[in-house]
DNA sequence: CTGGGGACGGGGCCC
DNA sequence: TGGGCCCCGTCCCCA
Protein backbone atom coordinates (compact mmCIF):
# COMPACT_ATOMS: atom_id res chain seq x y z
CA UNK A 1 0.00 0.00 0.00
CA UNK A 2 2.80 2.69 1.09
CA UNK A 3 4.87 1.88 -2.10
CA UNK A 4 1.37 2.38 -4.31
CA UNK A 5 1.19 5.40 -2.33
CA UNK A 6 4.82 6.40 -3.39
CA UNK A 7 4.31 5.26 -6.99
CA UNK A 8 1.46 7.27 -7.42
CA UNK A 9 3.30 10.46 -6.01
CA UNK A 10 6.15 9.94 -8.20
CA UNK A 11 4.08 9.85 -11.37
CA UNK A 12 2.29 12.60 -10.57
CA UNK A 13 5.65 14.43 -9.95
CA UNK A 14 6.72 13.12 -13.15
CA UNK A 15 3.44 14.31 -15.25
CA UNK A 16 3.32 17.59 -13.00
CA UNK A 17 7.19 18.17 -14.49
CA UNK A 18 5.68 17.22 -17.93
CA UNK A 19 2.79 19.18 -18.03
CA UNK A 20 5.00 22.09 -16.78
CA UNK A 21 7.69 20.93 -19.40
CA UNK A 22 4.71 20.95 -21.82
CA UNK A 23 3.23 24.41 -20.74
CA UNK A 24 6.45 25.80 -21.33
CA UNK A 25 7.11 24.88 -24.39
CA UNK A 26 3.90 26.03 -25.13
CA UNK A 27 4.06 29.38 -24.09
CA UNK A 28 7.59 29.39 -25.77
CA UNK A 29 5.96 28.32 -29.56
CA UNK A 30 2.98 30.89 -28.57
CA UNK A 31 5.98 33.42 -27.75
CA UNK A 32 7.65 33.10 -31.03
CA UNK A 33 4.40 32.79 -32.90
CA UNK A 34 3.30 36.07 -31.49
CA UNK A 35 6.36 38.23 -32.00
CA UNK A 36 6.33 36.62 -35.33
CA UNK A 37 3.33 37.45 -35.79
CA UNK A 38 3.40 41.03 -33.98
CA UNK A 39 5.99 41.96 -36.77
CA UNK A 40 3.46 41.02 -39.37
CA UNK A 41 1.29 43.31 -38.18
CA UNK A 42 3.05 45.78 -37.54
CA UNK A 43 4.40 45.70 -41.19
CA UNK A 44 1.09 45.66 -42.39
CA UNK A 45 0.14 48.25 -39.88
CA UNK A 46 3.29 50.01 -41.53
CA UNK A 47 1.76 49.73 -44.80
CA UNK A 48 -1.39 50.66 -44.36
CA UNK A 49 -0.50 53.92 -42.94
CA UNK A 50 1.64 54.64 -46.17
CA UNK A 51 -1.34 53.47 -48.75
CA UNK A 52 -3.86 55.84 -46.34
CA UNK A 53 -1.57 58.50 -46.77
CA UNK A 54 -1.51 58.01 -50.48
CA UNK A 55 -5.22 57.81 -50.34
CA UNK A 56 -5.61 61.29 -48.61
CA UNK A 57 -3.17 62.83 -51.11
CA UNK A 58 -5.15 61.36 -54.03
CA UNK A 59 -8.41 62.33 -52.38
CA UNK A 60 -6.77 65.81 -51.81
CA UNK A 61 -5.62 66.11 -55.54
CA UNK A 62 -9.18 64.90 -56.53
CA UNK A 63 -11.21 67.47 -54.64
CA UNK A 64 -8.68 70.08 -55.51
CA UNK A 65 -9.06 69.76 -58.59
CA UNK A 66 -13.08 69.56 -58.83
CA UNK A 67 -13.22 72.29 -56.77
CA UNK A 68 -11.16 74.37 -59.66
CA UNK A 69 -12.65 72.37 -61.90
CA UNK A 70 -16.08 74.21 -60.46
CA UNK A 71 -14.58 77.15 -60.82
CA UNK A 72 -13.47 77.17 -64.29
CA UNK A 73 -15.46 74.66 -66.20
CA UNK A 74 -13.27 73.42 -69.10
CA UNK A 75 -14.22 73.15 -72.96
CA UNK A 76 -13.17 70.37 -75.15
CA UNK A 77 -12.29 70.91 -78.40
CA UNK A 78 -11.33 68.25 -80.76
CA UNK A 79 -10.22 68.53 -84.15
CA UNK A 80 -9.23 66.77 -86.85
CA UNK A 81 -5.85 67.13 -88.05
CA UNK A 82 -6.46 64.83 -90.82
CA UNK A 83 -4.17 64.47 -93.28
CA UNK A 84 -2.14 67.56 -93.03
CA UNK A 85 0.08 66.51 -90.63
CA UNK A 86 0.05 63.09 -92.54
CA UNK A 87 0.94 64.91 -96.32
CA UNK A 88 3.55 67.09 -94.13
CA UNK A 89 1.80 69.89 -94.41
CA UNK A 90 3.61 71.00 -91.21
CA UNK A 91 2.03 72.39 -87.99
CA UNK A 92 -1.25 72.35 -86.26
CA UNK A 93 -2.84 75.26 -84.80
CA UNK A 94 -5.20 74.54 -81.98
CA UNK A 95 -7.35 77.13 -81.10
CA UNK A 96 -4.96 80.18 -80.29
CA UNK A 97 -2.48 77.65 -79.72
CA UNK A 98 -0.10 76.54 -82.54
CA UNK A 99 1.40 72.88 -81.65
CA UNK A 100 4.07 73.13 -84.77
CA UNK A 101 5.62 69.87 -86.21
CA UNK A 102 8.60 70.14 -87.69
CA UNK A 103 8.94 70.12 -91.63
CA UNK A 104 9.69 67.10 -93.16
CA UNK A 105 8.77 64.67 -90.47
CA UNK A 106 5.26 63.26 -90.45
CA UNK A 107 6.05 61.81 -87.26
CA UNK A 108 6.89 63.03 -83.45
CA UNK A 109 10.05 61.60 -82.86
CA UNK A 110 11.39 60.93 -79.58
CA UNK A 111 12.32 64.16 -77.60
CA UNK A 112 11.09 66.26 -80.13
CA UNK A 113 10.11 69.51 -78.83
CA UNK A 114 6.24 71.24 -79.64
CA UNK A 115 5.90 74.78 -79.03
CA UNK A 116 2.93 75.39 -77.66
CA UNK A 117 1.80 79.44 -78.14
CA UNK A 118 -0.27 79.98 -75.40
CA UNK A 119 0.00 83.60 -75.60
CA UNK A 120 0.59 84.17 -71.81
CA UNK A 121 3.66 82.17 -72.18
CA UNK A 122 5.23 79.56 -73.95
CA UNK A 123 5.36 75.53 -73.11
CA UNK A 124 7.81 73.46 -74.49
CA UNK A 125 6.51 70.14 -74.10
CA UNK A 126 8.73 67.04 -75.28
CA UNK A 127 6.58 64.33 -76.98
CA UNK A 128 7.81 60.90 -76.96
CA UNK A 129 6.83 58.77 -80.44
CA UNK A 130 7.19 54.81 -78.81
CA UNK A 131 6.31 52.72 -81.97
CA UNK A 132 6.09 49.35 -82.16
CA UNK A 133 9.12 47.80 -83.04
CA UNK A 134 7.14 45.32 -85.20
CA UNK A 135 4.30 46.55 -86.20
CA UNK A 136 2.80 43.24 -87.41
CA UNK A 137 4.02 41.58 -84.25
CA UNK A 138 1.54 43.70 -82.21
CA UNK A 139 -0.81 42.35 -84.66
CA UNK A 140 -3.41 44.44 -86.84
CA UNK A 141 -3.71 47.38 -83.92
CA UNK A 142 0.46 48.19 -83.65
CA UNK A 143 0.15 51.12 -82.49
CA UNK A 144 2.53 54.06 -82.38
CA UNK A 145 2.34 56.25 -79.14
CA UNK A 146 3.11 59.70 -78.51
CA UNK A 147 4.21 60.01 -75.01
CA UNK A 148 4.30 64.00 -74.17
CA UNK A 149 5.84 64.97 -70.68
CA UNK A 150 5.18 68.03 -69.73
CA UNK A 151 8.62 69.87 -68.81
CA UNK A 152 8.21 73.22 -68.28
CA UNK A 153 5.43 75.85 -68.65
CA UNK A 154 3.40 78.75 -67.18
CA UNK A 155 1.06 76.68 -65.60
CA UNK A 156 2.00 73.63 -63.88
CA UNK A 157 -1.84 72.31 -63.41
CA UNK A 158 -2.28 72.36 -67.46
CA UNK A 159 -1.85 69.13 -69.10
CA UNK A 160 -1.54 68.27 -72.76
CA UNK A 161 -1.36 65.52 -74.69
CA UNK A 162 -0.21 64.60 -77.72
CA UNK A 163 -0.61 61.41 -79.57
CA UNK A 164 -0.25 60.25 -82.56
CA UNK A 165 -2.54 57.54 -83.93
CA UNK A 166 -2.75 53.83 -83.68
CA UNK A 167 -3.80 52.07 -86.77
CA UNK A 168 -6.26 49.49 -86.13
CA UNK A 169 -8.50 47.19 -87.38
CA UNK A 170 -8.58 45.81 -90.60
CA UNK A 171 -5.47 48.13 -91.59
CA UNK A 172 -4.05 48.23 -95.28
CA UNK A 173 -0.99 46.78 -96.05
CA UNK A 174 0.32 50.57 -96.95
CA UNK A 175 -0.88 51.48 -93.41
CA UNK A 176 1.21 49.32 -91.49
CA UNK A 177 4.05 49.90 -93.44
CA UNK A 178 3.76 53.38 -92.81
CA UNK A 179 3.99 53.05 -89.32
CA UNK A 180 6.67 50.24 -89.49
CA UNK A 181 8.57 53.00 -91.45
CA UNK A 182 7.54 56.30 -89.84
CA UNK A 183 10.46 57.34 -89.85
CA UNK A 184 10.25 58.14 -93.60
CA UNK A 185 7.67 60.37 -94.68
CA UNK A 186 4.36 58.96 -95.70
CA UNK A 187 1.34 60.59 -97.04
CA UNK A 188 -0.50 58.08 -95.67
CA UNK A 189 0.90 58.22 -92.26
CA UNK A 190 -2.18 59.05 -90.02
CA UNK A 191 -1.23 61.16 -86.61
CA UNK A 192 -3.52 62.66 -84.20
CA UNK A 193 -2.90 64.37 -81.62
CA UNK A 194 -4.91 65.12 -78.29
CA UNK A 195 -4.52 67.93 -76.70
CA UNK A 196 -5.87 68.09 -73.01
CA UNK A 197 -5.03 71.32 -71.05
CA UNK A 198 -6.91 74.29 -69.47
CA UNK A 199 -6.65 75.72 -66.15
CA UNK A 200 -6.37 74.40 -63.42
CA UNK A 201 -5.84 70.68 -62.99
CA UNK A 202 -7.02 68.62 -65.64
CA UNK A 203 -8.14 65.37 -65.49
CA UNK A 204 -6.58 63.34 -67.45
CA UNK A 205 -3.83 64.33 -65.14
CA UNK A 206 -2.96 67.46 -63.12
CA UNK A 207 0.61 66.22 -61.47
CA UNK A 208 3.17 68.49 -61.43
CA UNK A 209 6.16 68.82 -63.89
CA UNK A 210 6.49 64.98 -63.35
CA UNK A 211 3.10 64.54 -65.17
CA UNK A 212 3.35 62.49 -67.93
CA UNK A 213 0.12 61.94 -69.79
CA UNK A 214 -0.21 59.56 -73.06
CA UNK A 215 -3.36 58.87 -74.61
CA UNK A 216 -3.37 56.54 -77.92
CA UNK A 217 -5.97 56.40 -80.70
CA UNK A 218 -6.13 54.14 -83.00
CA UNK A 219 -6.88 54.30 -86.62
CA UNK A 220 -8.62 52.30 -88.51
CA UNK A 221 -8.69 52.61 -92.34
CA UNK A 222 -8.73 50.49 -94.87
CA UNK A 223 -9.04 51.35 -99.13
CA UNK A 224 -7.23 53.80 -100.78
CA UNK A 225 -7.33 57.63 -99.89
CA UNK A 226 -7.11 58.34 -103.50
CA UNK A 227 -10.62 56.99 -104.15
CA UNK A 228 -13.69 58.91 -102.19
CA UNK A 229 -14.65 57.37 -99.47
CA UNK A 230 -18.16 57.16 -101.36
CA UNK A 231 -16.33 55.23 -103.10
CA UNK A 232 -14.63 53.30 -100.60
CA UNK A 233 -17.69 52.91 -98.31
CA UNK A 234 -19.20 51.19 -101.46
CA UNK A 235 -22.42 52.81 -100.60
CA UNK A 236 -24.97 52.60 -103.72
CA UNK A 237 -25.81 56.20 -102.94
CA UNK A 238 -23.70 59.15 -101.42
CA UNK A 239 -24.38 58.73 -98.16
CA UNK A 240 -22.73 58.72 -94.69
CA UNK A 241 -21.57 55.69 -92.98
CA UNK A 242 -23.74 54.07 -90.42
CA UNK A 243 -24.03 55.82 -87.28
CA UNK A 244 -23.19 53.28 -85.48
CA UNK A 245 -19.54 52.59 -85.87
CA UNK A 246 -18.82 55.77 -86.42
CA UNK A 247 -18.43 58.03 -83.51
CA UNK A 248 -16.89 56.88 -80.46
CA UNK A 249 -16.37 59.11 -77.69
CA UNK A 250 -15.10 57.33 -74.36
CA UNK A 251 -15.23 59.70 -71.23
CA UNK A 252 -14.59 58.88 -67.83
CA UNK A 253 -12.01 58.09 -65.09
CA UNK A 254 -8.49 57.73 -66.94
CA UNK A 255 -7.67 55.53 -64.39
CA UNK A 256 -9.78 52.68 -65.57
CA UNK A 257 -7.79 52.92 -68.81
CA UNK A 258 -4.36 52.56 -66.72
CA UNK A 259 -5.44 48.94 -66.73
CA UNK A 260 -5.23 48.59 -69.97
CA UNK A 261 -2.07 48.57 -70.89
CA UNK A 262 -1.35 44.89 -71.08
CA UNK A 263 -1.10 45.29 -74.78
CA UNK A 264 2.55 44.11 -75.86
CA UNK A 265 3.68 47.58 -77.54
CA UNK A 266 1.63 49.49 -74.98
CA UNK A 267 3.75 52.36 -73.61
CA UNK A 268 5.42 51.90 -70.68
CA UNK A 269 3.33 53.58 -67.80
CA UNK A 270 4.99 54.43 -64.86
CA UNK A 271 4.75 52.70 -61.36
CA UNK A 272 2.71 55.69 -60.10
CA UNK A 273 -0.29 55.86 -61.81
CA UNK A 274 -1.11 59.24 -61.28
CA UNK A 275 2.10 59.90 -63.15
CA UNK A 276 1.54 58.59 -65.91
CA UNK A 277 -1.91 57.44 -67.75
CA UNK A 278 -1.41 55.49 -70.73
CA UNK A 279 -5.07 54.53 -72.94
CA UNK A 280 -3.89 51.47 -75.29
CA UNK A 281 -6.53 51.52 -78.43
CA UNK A 282 -5.16 48.55 -80.13
CA UNK A 283 -7.69 47.96 -82.95
CA UNK A 284 -8.48 44.02 -81.47
CA UNK A 285 -9.54 45.48 -77.91
CA UNK A 286 -10.48 48.76 -78.59
CA UNK A 287 -13.80 50.06 -77.53
CA UNK A 288 -14.18 51.40 -80.45
CA UNK A 289 -16.54 48.39 -81.23
CA UNK A 290 -16.41 49.10 -84.90
CA UNK A 291 -17.07 45.25 -86.15
CA UNK A 292 -18.28 43.84 -82.81
CA UNK A 293 -18.89 45.85 -80.12
CA UNK A 294 -21.48 48.99 -81.85
CA UNK A 295 -24.83 47.56 -82.63
CA UNK A 296 -27.33 49.47 -83.84
CA UNK A 297 -29.96 47.03 -83.86
CA UNK A 298 -29.60 46.92 -79.78
CA UNK A 299 -29.55 50.66 -79.64
CA UNK A 300 -26.30 51.33 -78.44
CA UNK A 301 -25.38 53.32 -81.04
CA UNK A 302 -24.27 55.92 -78.95
CA UNK A 303 -22.48 54.00 -76.35
CA UNK A 304 -18.78 54.66 -77.63
CA UNK A 305 -19.34 58.02 -78.70
CA UNK A 306 -17.69 59.57 -76.40
CA UNK A 307 -14.75 57.56 -76.42
CA UNK A 308 -12.22 57.64 -78.92
CA UNK A 309 -12.15 60.22 -81.67
CA UNK A 310 -11.67 58.47 -84.79
CA UNK A 311 -14.46 57.77 -86.91
CA UNK A 312 -15.02 54.34 -88.74
CA UNK A 313 -17.07 53.98 -91.89
CA UNK A 314 -18.76 50.79 -91.88
CA UNK A 315 -20.59 49.05 -94.78
CA UNK A 316 -24.16 47.56 -94.17
CA UNK A 317 -21.68 44.19 -92.91
CA UNK A 318 -20.38 46.45 -90.42
CA UNK A 319 -17.00 46.14 -92.14
CA UNK A 320 -14.19 48.74 -91.23
CA UNK A 321 -13.76 50.81 -94.43
CA UNK A 322 -12.42 53.66 -93.12
CA UNK A 323 -11.50 55.49 -90.14
CA UNK A 324 -9.83 59.07 -90.14
CA UNK A 325 -7.95 60.00 -87.49
CA UNK A 326 -9.01 63.08 -85.31
CA UNK A 327 -7.47 65.42 -82.48
CA UNK A 328 -9.47 65.77 -79.33
CA UNK A 329 -8.46 68.78 -77.24
CA UNK A 330 -9.54 69.77 -74.08
CA UNK A 331 -9.19 73.32 -73.33
CA UNK A 332 -10.25 75.86 -71.24
CA UNK A 333 -9.92 79.38 -72.96
CA UNK A 334 -9.10 78.94 -76.70
CA UNK A 335 -11.01 80.31 -78.88
CA UNK A 336 -12.87 77.83 -81.62
CA UNK A 337 -10.44 78.93 -84.57
CA UNK A 338 -8.86 76.73 -86.59
CA UNK A 339 -5.74 77.86 -88.56
CA UNK A 340 -5.75 76.06 -91.69
CA UNK A 341 -2.94 77.38 -93.18
CA UNK A 342 -0.58 75.97 -90.01
CA UNK A 343 -1.81 72.38 -91.20
CA UNK A 344 -2.85 72.48 -94.86
CA UNK A 345 -0.09 73.16 -97.01
CA UNK A 346 -2.32 71.71 -99.77
CA UNK A 347 -4.10 75.03 -99.92
CA UNK A 348 -7.51 73.46 -98.63
CA UNK A 349 -9.24 74.79 -95.34
CA UNK A 350 -10.63 72.42 -92.84
CA UNK A 351 -12.68 74.68 -91.41
CA UNK A 352 -14.36 75.33 -87.91
CA UNK A 353 -12.88 71.62 -87.33
CA UNK A 354 -13.46 72.39 -83.42
CA UNK A 355 -15.91 74.01 -82.10
CA UNK A 356 -16.20 75.50 -78.46
CA UNK A 357 -17.44 72.98 -76.03
CA UNK A 358 -18.67 75.48 -73.67
CA UNK A 359 -20.53 76.72 -76.66
CA UNK A 360 -22.28 73.78 -77.04
CA UNK A 361 -22.65 73.47 -73.22
CA UNK A 362 -25.09 76.46 -73.56
CA UNK A 363 -27.44 75.56 -76.43
CA UNK A 364 -28.86 72.46 -75.47
CA UNK A 365 -32.82 73.13 -74.80
CA UNK A 366 -33.51 70.36 -77.54
CA UNK A 367 -32.04 67.69 -75.86
CA UNK A 368 -34.30 65.11 -74.11
CA UNK A 369 -34.92 65.22 -70.20
CA UNK A 370 -32.30 62.02 -70.10
CA UNK A 371 -28.66 62.23 -70.85
CA UNK A 372 -26.98 58.80 -72.19
CA UNK A 373 -24.24 60.72 -69.67
CA UNK A 374 -26.30 60.50 -66.42
CA UNK A 375 -28.73 57.95 -66.22
CA UNK A 376 -28.17 55.09 -68.85
CA UNK A 377 -31.25 52.85 -69.42
CA UNK A 378 -31.67 50.09 -71.62
CA UNK A 379 -34.40 51.15 -73.62
CA UNK A 380 -33.46 54.09 -74.81
CA UNK A 381 -30.44 53.93 -77.58
CA UNK A 382 -29.03 56.59 -75.59
CA UNK A 383 -28.94 54.82 -72.50
CA UNK A 384 -26.94 51.62 -73.26
CA UNK A 385 -24.56 50.69 -71.18
CA UNK A 386 -20.87 50.77 -71.42
CA UNK A 387 -19.42 47.59 -72.37
CA UNK A 388 -16.46 46.03 -70.27
CA UNK A 389 -13.95 47.65 -72.80
CA UNK A 390 -15.75 50.86 -72.22
CA UNK A 391 -13.64 51.78 -69.52
CA UNK A 392 -10.91 51.30 -71.91
CA UNK A 393 -11.63 54.85 -73.16
CA UNK A 394 -13.15 56.90 -70.70
CA UNK A 395 -10.19 58.76 -70.82
CA UNK A 396 -10.20 62.30 -72.25
CA UNK A 397 -14.13 63.64 -71.66
CA UNK A 398 -14.34 63.00 -67.69
CA UNK A 399 -13.71 66.47 -66.98
CA UNK A 400 -15.83 67.59 -70.42
CA UNK A 401 -18.87 65.49 -68.77
CA UNK A 402 -18.41 67.12 -65.57
CA UNK A 403 -18.36 70.46 -67.23
CA UNK A 404 -21.47 69.57 -68.57
CA UNK A 405 -23.43 69.22 -65.50
CA UNK A 406 -25.05 72.39 -65.18
CA UNK A 407 -26.04 72.14 -68.96
CA UNK A 408 -27.14 68.87 -68.71
CA UNK A 409 -29.04 70.13 -65.35
CA UNK A 410 -30.54 72.55 -67.19
CA UNK A 411 -31.47 70.38 -70.30
CA UNK A 412 -33.41 68.04 -67.60
CA UNK A 413 -35.22 70.76 -65.56
CA UNK A 414 -36.16 72.10 -69.56
CA UNK A 415 -36.75 69.17 -71.15
CA UNK A 416 -39.58 68.43 -68.95
CA UNK A 417 -41.74 71.03 -69.92
CA UNK A 418 -39.92 71.36 -73.71
CA UNK A 419 -42.01 68.55 -75.16
CA UNK A 420 -38.80 67.73 -77.29
CA UNK A 421 -37.52 64.99 -75.36
CA UNK A 422 -39.35 62.52 -77.30
CA UNK A 423 -38.23 63.70 -80.81
CA UNK A 424 -34.94 64.42 -80.16
CA UNK A 425 -33.58 61.90 -77.75
CA UNK A 426 -30.52 61.02 -79.46
CA UNK A 427 -27.92 62.87 -77.91
CA UNK A 428 -24.40 64.32 -78.76
CA UNK A 429 -22.31 62.97 -76.81
CA UNK A 430 -19.93 66.41 -76.65
CA UNK A 431 -22.51 69.22 -75.74
CA UNK A 432 -25.76 67.23 -74.94
CA UNK A 433 -27.99 68.41 -78.26
CA UNK A 434 -30.05 66.44 -79.04
CA UNK A 435 -31.22 64.74 -82.50
CA UNK A 436 -34.29 63.11 -83.74
CA UNK A 437 -31.65 60.65 -85.35
CA UNK A 438 -28.54 58.43 -84.45
CA UNK A 439 -27.35 59.96 -88.06
CA UNK A 440 -28.00 63.03 -87.24
CA UNK A 441 -25.78 62.69 -84.02
CA UNK A 442 -23.40 61.70 -85.84
CA UNK A 443 -23.19 63.75 -88.36
CA UNK A 444 -23.30 66.08 -85.97
CA UNK A 445 -20.59 64.75 -83.94
CA UNK A 446 -17.81 65.19 -86.86
CA UNK A 447 -18.46 68.94 -85.87
CA UNK A 448 -16.60 68.13 -82.70
CA UNK A 449 -14.48 65.01 -83.61
CA UNK A 450 -13.53 66.78 -86.94
CA UNK A 451 -14.38 63.78 -88.50
CA UNK A 452 -14.77 64.11 -92.64
CA UNK A 453 -15.61 60.58 -94.08
CA UNK A 454 -16.19 62.28 -97.54
CA UNK A 455 -12.91 62.86 -99.69
CA UNK A 456 -13.20 64.71 -103.28
CA UNK A 457 -11.94 62.47 -106.21
CA UNK A 458 -10.38 65.64 -107.91
CA UNK A 459 -8.66 67.48 -104.47
CA UNK A 460 -8.24 65.98 -101.40
CA UNK A 461 -10.87 68.03 -99.79
CA UNK A 462 -12.61 66.44 -97.68
CA UNK A 463 -15.96 66.81 -95.93
CA UNK A 464 -18.39 65.68 -93.07
CA UNK A 465 -21.52 64.87 -95.16
CA UNK A 466 -22.18 63.62 -98.82
CA UNK A 467 -24.42 66.62 -99.44
CA UNK A 468 -21.41 69.11 -98.99
CA UNK A 469 -18.88 66.98 -101.19
CA UNK A 470 -21.41 66.48 -103.56
CA UNK A 471 -22.16 70.57 -103.74
CA UNK A 472 -18.20 70.67 -103.77
CA UNK A 473 -17.44 68.60 -106.64
CA UNK A 474 -19.18 71.04 -108.88
CA UNK A 475 -16.81 73.62 -108.26
CA UNK A 476 -14.40 70.84 -110.42
CA UNK A 477 -17.38 70.00 -113.04
CA UNK A 478 -18.12 73.47 -112.93
CA UNK A 479 -21.80 72.77 -113.03
CA UNK A 480 -24.05 75.74 -111.70
CA UNK A 481 -27.54 74.53 -111.88
CA UNK A 482 -29.17 77.26 -110.10
CA UNK A 483 -29.83 80.24 -112.98
CA UNK A 484 -31.04 83.46 -112.05
CA UNK A 485 -34.67 83.91 -114.40
CA UNK A 486 -33.54 87.65 -114.00
CA UNK A 487 -30.09 88.01 -114.95
CA UNK A 488 -29.47 84.42 -115.99
CA UNK A 489 -26.38 84.54 -113.59
CA UNK A 490 -25.85 81.08 -112.55
CA UNK A 491 -24.38 79.51 -109.57
CA UNK A 492 -23.61 76.14 -108.32
CA UNK A 493 -24.73 76.98 -104.71
CA UNK A 494 -28.28 77.24 -104.53
CA UNK A 495 -27.88 79.53 -101.47
CA UNK A 496 -26.01 81.66 -103.53
CA UNK A 497 -28.98 82.17 -106.12
CA UNK A 498 -31.29 82.94 -103.15
CA UNK A 499 -28.84 85.47 -102.28
CA UNK A 500 -28.11 86.66 -105.65
CA UNK A 501 -31.73 86.97 -105.99
CA UNK A 502 -31.80 89.56 -103.30
CA UNK A 503 -30.29 92.17 -105.22
CA UNK A 504 -32.77 92.16 -107.97
CA UNK A 505 -35.76 92.52 -105.09
CA UNK A 506 -33.52 94.93 -103.35
CA UNK A 507 -34.12 93.06 -100.61
CA UNK A 508 -31.35 93.88 -97.73
CA UNK A 509 -30.36 90.24 -97.17
CA UNK A 510 -28.33 91.07 -93.94
CA UNK A 511 -32.03 91.91 -92.59
CA UNK A 512 -33.41 89.16 -94.04
CA UNK A 513 -35.32 87.22 -91.30
CA UNK A 514 -33.56 83.80 -90.45
CA UNK A 515 -36.63 81.01 -90.92
CA UNK A 516 -33.49 78.20 -89.60
CA UNK A 517 -33.92 77.15 -86.49
CA UNK A 518 -31.17 78.05 -83.73
CA UNK A 519 -29.12 75.28 -82.29
CA UNK A 520 -31.62 76.47 -79.33
CA UNK A 521 -34.96 76.12 -81.40
CA UNK A 522 -37.33 73.47 -81.40
CA UNK A 523 -37.57 71.79 -85.54
C1' DC B 1 -21.38 90.84 -104.14
C1' DT B 2 -19.75 86.18 -105.04
C1' DG B 3 -17.72 81.62 -104.11
C1' DG B 4 -17.75 78.03 -101.22
C1' DG B 5 -17.63 75.22 -96.90
C1' DG B 6 -20.06 74.12 -92.35
C1' DA B 7 -24.08 72.86 -90.17
C1' DC B 8 -28.68 71.31 -89.65
C1' DG B 9 -33.64 70.21 -90.44
C1' DG B 10 -37.11 68.15 -93.40
C1' DG B 11 -38.76 64.73 -96.07
C1' DG B 12 -38.70 60.69 -99.03
C1' DC B 13 -37.39 55.92 -99.66
C1' DC B 14 -36.66 51.38 -98.04
C1' DC B 15 -36.83 47.56 -94.96
C1' DT C 1 -46.26 51.26 -89.47
C1' DG C 2 -42.14 52.87 -87.59
C1' DG C 3 -37.42 53.54 -87.74
C1' DG C 4 -33.13 53.89 -90.23
C1' DC C 5 -30.87 55.96 -93.88
C1' DC C 6 -29.95 59.27 -97.15
C1' DC C 7 -30.67 63.37 -100.15
C1' DC C 8 -31.80 67.90 -100.48
C1' DG C 9 -32.71 72.52 -99.20
C1' DT C 10 -31.51 76.16 -96.37
C1' DC C 11 -28.98 79.30 -93.59
C1' DC C 12 -24.65 80.90 -91.61
C1' DC C 13 -20.21 82.28 -92.07
C1' DC C 14 -15.81 83.46 -94.04
C1' DA C 15 -12.63 84.71 -97.67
Amino acid sequence: MANCMVFHTQIASVMEVLANAAVAEICKLVDDDYAVFRLEITQSQKENRALRRKLQLLELKVSRERAERTIRPRSVKILDRYRGMARGEGHLTVGHRSVVKPAGHNTWRDGQPITVDEGSGTSTQHVIVIESADVEAAGPGGSSLVKQERTEGDDPQQSRNIQTGAVAGVVPPESIEDLSTAATPQPRTRHSIAEVSGKPNGILKTETDAETLTVTKSLLHTGSEHRSDTERLGLGRLGCPPAPASEYLLYGDLRTVHSHLDSGDALQAGNDPSCSYTTEMEPVNMPLGLETQTDLSRGDWNRHSSSVFSEGCLDKKGEVIAVDEVTVKVEGDAPPTWNADSHLGDGYSQGRDFLDYRESLETNPDVATHSPLHTPRDRDPVFTSMGPSDSHGRVLFDQVLNSNERARAQVQERGATSGNSKKKQFLCMFCNKGFSCPQKVEIHQRVHTGVKPFSCTQCHMRFAEAGTLKRHQRVHTGEKPFVCHVCRASFSHSFNLKRHQRVHTGENHTAAPSVRSSPTSTS
